[in-house]
DNA sequence: GAGACTCGTATTTTCGAAAATACTATCCGT
DNA sequence: ACGGATAGTATTTTCGAAAATACGAGTCTC
């Protein structure tokens, strides 16, 4: 059921928030991060209302908290665009997730409980399920997507401060559409389930240190590859 | 002139921003950063509007930039309200503050020009000539707060990242709102004067482990007066 | 009397029309 | 032909009314 719904009607409004502008903050976030809506393009109210079927306003509002969070480009009385790419905002992001994401694994690891551990142990285990149907193209498979998230987001979810979390999430979002820009020109996708695995090894095992290495190389490996293979994009304008 | 104009017709309605909405959220963010709006104080539109002269959608649209910088609490279907304070958030802004700003610091000592120290000396200079003024309470002199503010900014500038002094403005804000929380019950103020001195020749001087040093013990500092002074005001809810 | 329900009121949320602003093509003078 | 003003169009921004939702007082049942 729900296959068949005359949709309409009965579908919900709503899907992820109680208000329809959390719900379209939502769904735009999404379209920009998977780069379904590319860097710089316009956001014209015309095109956004057929497409999301809310008015100037409620548009408006879901507009104006993505640009706080960096994804949207708030051009006064110019409308809004996409929050354009380029070398120097990969850079300054990979840097800024960096430094945070340190901070964040060591105090995890520190303070991190059993709960913490089994989330750690289960969100991996879930994103390997999800890696060995399609080992080629995780990044187009949504649920990998997500499974990818939770691992990361259960890392550092110990860290015991939600200030941090909220920068972290922003920098995860402006640095996950940088992957999307360059996926479709990777060859092919190097060994992150070896990665992953050695991360959570290393933060179960407590070893501050090395989690910290594996991670920081983790984030600025995949910087590289996007600067590698999508670099054409970024020079654009 | 400017001073007898009968204002509501002559008066710019935008004064910060070319949109409305922009203004609105500026003045906004000073009310609730002066406390002039005191935490998890309800944010009615009928009370806001009246007092900021503009409709529920430009209103909502200032409330949702706001709350993504952690300044408002958006309580779906039940409004706005200031986002409240505690020891814990207090903690937290804190110590997210020393993660970014001796970040910052380091870099802009690595990277500063001669723009920089001049941007730097020039700043601080400001700051100790109103200081003199009324060297009792600082911060309740708005000149003091901007020169303040201005300060702090200058000496990171230099740090070649948008990104990440875009969060530490966010989180300057927020630390500024729990130092106007707690002057009222401040015997007397330190001597910021000295402390500032003494971070600006460190920077100038390139000494960046001592700047490090100064500025975090400055910033625990303030905190820690929060916390002594205005205690009674973080555990109420 | 306590808990659940209903209805009326207060408040938020959403909408589309109207005003304000930016953009574009055309016309005019040099 | 070229630069600059101008009128017309496209787009954004703002508004207040209307719909949706939450809150609270009073009523009913057990």
């Amino acid at each position: 059921m729900g296959r068949t719904m005359p949709d309409s009607a009965i579908r919900p409004r709503k899907e992820f928030g109680k208000t329809i502008a959390a719900d379209i903050t939502h769904r735009l976030r999404e379209e920009i991060v998977s780069c379904s809506l590319p860097p710089g393009e316009p956001l014209r109210f015309d095109v956004l209302r057929e497409r999301f079927g809310a008015s100037f306003t409620t548009l408006r509002e879901a507009l104006t908290a993505l640009a706080a969070e960096g994804l949207v480009d708030a051009q006064e009385q110019r409308g809004f665009r996409v929050a354009p790419v380029s070398r120097q905002d990969l850079v300054e992001v990979t840097d800024a997730r960096v430094l945070i994401e340190v901070e964040l694994i060591r105090r995890a690891i520190e303070r991190g409980d059993d709960d913490w551990e089994i989330a750690v142990i289960s969100t991996l285990h879930r994103l390997k399920r999800i890696e060995q149907r399609d080992p080629e193209h995780p990044l187009r498979d949504p649920e990998w997507k997500i499974a990818h998230r939770q691992f990361h987001q259960a890392l550092v979810s110990a860290c015991g401060s939600a200030t941090l979390l909220g920068i972290r999430a922003e920098l995860f979002d402006r640095a996950e559409r940088y992957r999307h820009l360059s996926a479709n020109f990777r060859p092919r996708p190097r060994d992150k389930a070896g990665e992953h695995q050695a991360i959570m090894q290393a933060a179960i095992s407590r070893n501050a240190d090395l989690a910290v290495q594996l991670i920081t190389t983790h984030i600025r490996t995949t910087a590289d590859n996007v600067a590698k293979y999508a670099g054409h994009l970024l020079d654009a304008e």
